[in-house]
DNA sequence: GGTTGTGAACGGATTCACAGCG
DNA sequence: CGCTGTGAATCCGTTCACAACC
């Protein structure tokens, strides 16, 4: 399991961004080493990755932007509409909601949720934030793929759930715990199957400040991010 | 180099949020099995960890709760003061600022910037907005750690090359662009000294999202985050 | 000539088995 | 006897060298 690397997930991530702004700038063809440079990789690494899936590219000419742009949209399952509730809608829920980007390739939020009376009810983005108790109704009448959660970390676990039991394929979680099927308590297997499946992302904000402070503290240690020679 | 997997700091940090919560639960005492369990990874996996780094356990005994906590907090780097500016204070800079668990290690926002006129003088968690053109000359009679950077895409980069003059060991970068130390135009090697050392960690939520579609839609490539039997 | 695509080699990270010690 | 700590073994991802092809 797992035959491709989940890094080459994220690098396909960054290459097709890149290859967004090489179509900005009217740029048509670029190549290995090329993208390379731009991602801060090497140009072998990313002539493996794109392998992975396909070959997309002319020998002696390099990649058309276009095509292999086209060719990572539908690897990454990016031309297809994706439709997302947000579960927690203070600072960081609204800051999401408004980050410029998502609608890019289909991404669209359909619902919002929250606890506090202060928060429901308010209008975000054309959208009215739902009540938490509302969220199982409201998937019962709208297709929903992915969840984002945005709550306090003590409440990430139980809003995980619920985001489960609607039936969610994916949560994006942005609260810092470890978010777990559950266990069990009496009957073996029984409530894991809603989770088996289910894709849990994290963006850990709180992780990432202090691993930053350890490699401040350990700069030897972290793999230098390429950029001189790139092979 | 990197004789410490990159990966292995990542877990440390979760393994001290689990601490974290076992102390608050008076819980003192836990196992590698336990924290296995918890973390999501296999018991091996902990021990190994935590071996990069010392002895921290009794065997047949398992880890005392505080000591452990301890011991991690100092090799992560989190038994010190980290001055932290923000760049780019729009909905993102400002969820950020407001986000509670950085000052638990003494992660302190000394100063908060963004070149909007509508967003400078405006006051934050008790710090006013500052203008970007006035980042040189406050961090030249303050000490500043590391810089968080929350501006559009477009400006990351020279935000980031402005945090680097402004002499930060380290940029945590929210923008979905990859940062680079400079191509030097004519000269060679010669600005780039100031990027020496200076390291660079991202959380890019769009990047995630667009990961989790791909393993909705390819749910046998992603390692299943561990549960059941931990060894 | 130039650049992709890929099997083989390498190196690093995880897993394992067990020695060490309370 | 139980659980940690760790060298050895395995596995996986990255690097490499080069064959394939425009």
């Amino acid at each position: 399991m797992a035959e491709i690397p989940t890094a080459a997930i994220s690098r396909l991530v960054t290459y097709l961004r890149i290859l967004e702004q090489l179509e900005a700038q009217d740029i048509s063809r670029t190549s290995s080493s090329d993208l390379a440079e731009r991602a801060g990789v090497s140009a072998f690494q990313v002539r493996k990755d794109l392998a992975y899936f396909g070959r997309f590219g002319t020998r002696g000419m390099g990649y058309t932007v276009p095509i292999l742009k086209r060719e990572l949209v539908r690897v990454l399952g990016l031309n297809q509409t994706w439709n997302v509730v947000i579960v927690g809608m203070g600072r960081l829920g609204q800051a999401i909601a408004n980050y410029p980007g998502a609608s890019d390739y289909q991404f669209q939020y359909v619902g919002l949720f929250d606890v506090s009376p202060a928060i429901v009810g308010r209008q975000v983005r054309n959208l009215t934030v739902q009540h938490m108790d509302d969220l199982r109704a409201f998937t019962s009448h709208n297709r929903v793929d992915m969840g984002f959660l945005a709550v306090p970390p003590d409440r990430a676990q139980d809003a995980a759930q619920m985001l489960v039991d609607a039936g969610v394929r994916g949560i994006l979680n942005f609260a810092p715990v470890v978010i777990q099927p559950p266990v069990e308590a009496t009957v073996q297997q029984e409530i894991s199957d809603e989770w088996r499946g289910v894709i849990i992302e994290n963006v850990d904000f709180l992780a990432g400040m202090k691993r930053l402070a350890f490699y401040i503290l350990n700069p030897h240690l972290k793999d230098a991010p390429m950029t001189e020679d790139t092979e």
